[in-house]
RNA sequence: CGGGCUGUGGCGCAGCUUGGUUAGCGCGUCGGUCUGGGGGACCGAAGGUCCCGGGUUCAAAUCCCGGCAGCCCGACCA
């Protein structure tokens, strides 16, 4: 029964299988308007876990939380040229409201750079009022052409943050901060998913940016997702917003700025990341459900029995759920919390009440053993420390092994069918770059040989790393 | 927006070629009995604008035209 198989395997048809994962497992469903998506309680969940968790990184990196309108005027927008030329082609435009036409529309926001800054406008007089660390959570709307639950659906929720400050140097720095402290460090320790640092290319970066700094993670089919980008704005916005201020000699000065993002789309990366043929695999600082006590009957004082240890898992700090649904079959919720990754089942029965013990089964690898009921506590937060280490391992082992060293555009075409190239940015340059996009082949991004992130996108002996992407 | 495939109970599909009583099947759902350590068995039941609109016809899930939506591959992107 077991391998009866509930979802279509990743080796057989991948896309299939994510929607299968996202079906099953209870994550999105369509939305009735084309790419729209409605999020579930429990993707809903984890992506409530993945805002605590990067909303701490961003307060600890002295950005404030505000909250800034849906709608802005159209003419915001088309302040900055390259800005505009980026997002028209994708925006929704509101022209009516309240039953008339509006004397001007109003585009819903597909990022705030344009409605922050006319305000950090007015914020911004001296250079005691920088630097200015905003942060947003909000849902934007993208027209996109092929949208993807998660990974790019027309309205997604994501977080914006956008600073003001008085050097370039300054600004570069925090840009650089955020994508270290903030987003590499959630990726890595809570997601477990290894990413890959860098700068973009000129001709993958965010309109309006003179630098973009990304991180890029492989999924299980080889293909590259960029979860999560910090732009270098310069003095664009601050010239056309004139965000101005007086600085300690007296003179006017134009702020510098970034603007750096997460969004929804990382529950999809989660997904891909991680996944098996079994399900979902939710790395347990992550997880909503550290533990699920299931009662395998209702029999011997069983339910009860789960409640306590449920209690006592909860004392400890692990978050976990009671499955007393013993009306359901057993093998039925055993593979329910499999779908759902859960990274500990706790299984007890009347056979393990009658030995005093409980029954511990890992999702990763699969193993089961037998605890003392009087320890499991302990030994469930041993496991899921022991879990996490070991998703973050596999991960990057099993990335690792998909990067290929290559000397020409051709070694990168053929490396990219099953994982990522590392090429010298010399070697290939924009040519090669332009050369590699006919086949749906880009630069996901240029870092240096020890893949650390440069100081700028021109130092030299940068390489260029090259995949498939989402 | 270009190319390909597909729209039939919640999900997956058959039926369409060659139009014809009551549109089937598997899974799921509901009730019941037996069960129970990996999607258990049996009995019973509910659940359908056959994507939408138009056309052809005595008759359309089926044929024709036009939309819309979904999936996959591209271009665009968090």
């Amino acid at each position: 029964m077991a391998d009866k198989g509930v979802l279509t395997p990743q080796s057989e048809d991948f896309p299939r299988w994510y929607q299968d994962v996202l079906n099953k497992a209870e994550l999105a469903d369509n939305g009735p308007v084309r790419g729209t998506m409605v999020i579930r309680p429990y993707g809903f969940a984890l992506w409530e876990r993945m805002q605590a968790e990067v909303d701490q990184r961003i307060k600890a990196a002295g950005a404030e939380n505000a909250y800034f309108p849906l709608f802005i005027p159209e003419s915001y927008l088309s302040r900055e040229s390259d800005h505009v030329d980026g997002f028209s082609p994708e925006l929704a435009v509101v022209t009516q409201g309240g039953g008339k036409e509006l004397a001007e529309p109003v585009v819903v926001r597909p990022t705030s750079e344009t409605i922050i800054n006319a305000y950090f406008s007015k914020w911004v007089q001296s250079h005691r009022d920088l630097p200015l660390l905003i942060n947003q959570w909000a849902n934007v709307v993208r027209w996109e052409m092929r949208p993807r639950i998660f990974l790019r659906t027309t309205e997604f929720l994501w977080q914006e943050g956008h600073t003001a400050h008085a050097t370039r140097q300054e600004a570069r720095d925090y840009a650089a901060r955020i994508l270290h402290e903030v987003y590499r460090d959630f990726m890595e320790s809570v997601l477990a998913i290894p990413v890959l640092v860098g700068y973009k290319t000129e001709a993958e970066r965010f309109p309006g940016a003179i630098n973009s700094m990304c991180l890029e993670a492989m999924m299980r089919d080889g293909k590259a997702l960029q979860m999560g980008t910090s732009h270098e704005l310069g003095q664009s916005f601050a010239t056309m917003f004139d965000i101005s201020y007086l600085d300690a000699d007296g003179n006017q000065s134009l702020v510098w700025q970034t603007s750096w993002g997460v969004s929804s789309r990382m529950v999809g990366g989660l997904i891909m990341a991680h996944g098996d043929d079994r399900g979902l695999l939710v790395p347990p600082r992550l997880a909503p459900v550290q533990a699920a006590v299931v009662a395998v009957r209702d029999a011997e004082g069983v339910v009860d029995a789960c409640h306590r240890l449920a209690a006592e898992l909860a004392a400890v700090g692990i978050r976990a759920r009671v499955d007393d649904r013993t009306g359901t079959g057993f093998g039925r919720r055993a593979t329910d919390w499999e779908l759902k990754g859960v990274p500990v089942r706790v299984e007890i029965g009347p056979r393990d009440i009658e030995r005093g013990q409980a029954t511990l089964a890992t999702r990763i690898g699969g193993e089961k053993e037998s605890v003392g009921l009087s320890g499991a506590s302990e030994r469930v937060a041993s496991l899921l420390e022991g879990i996490q280490e070991r998703m973050y391992d596999s991960a990057v082992a099993w990335r690792d092994s998909r990067i290929a060293e290559a000397a020409t555009p051709a070694e990168v075409r053929e490396a990219a069918a099953t994982g990522f190239a590392r090429i010298p940015w010399a070697r290939l340059g924009p040519e090669g770059e332009a050369e590699l996009a006919e086949d749906a082949v880009t630069v996901r991004c240029l870092q240096r040989p020890d893949g650390s992130l440069p100081e700028s996108g021109d130092e030299p002996d940068l390489v260029a790393v090259c995949g498939r992407s989402y």
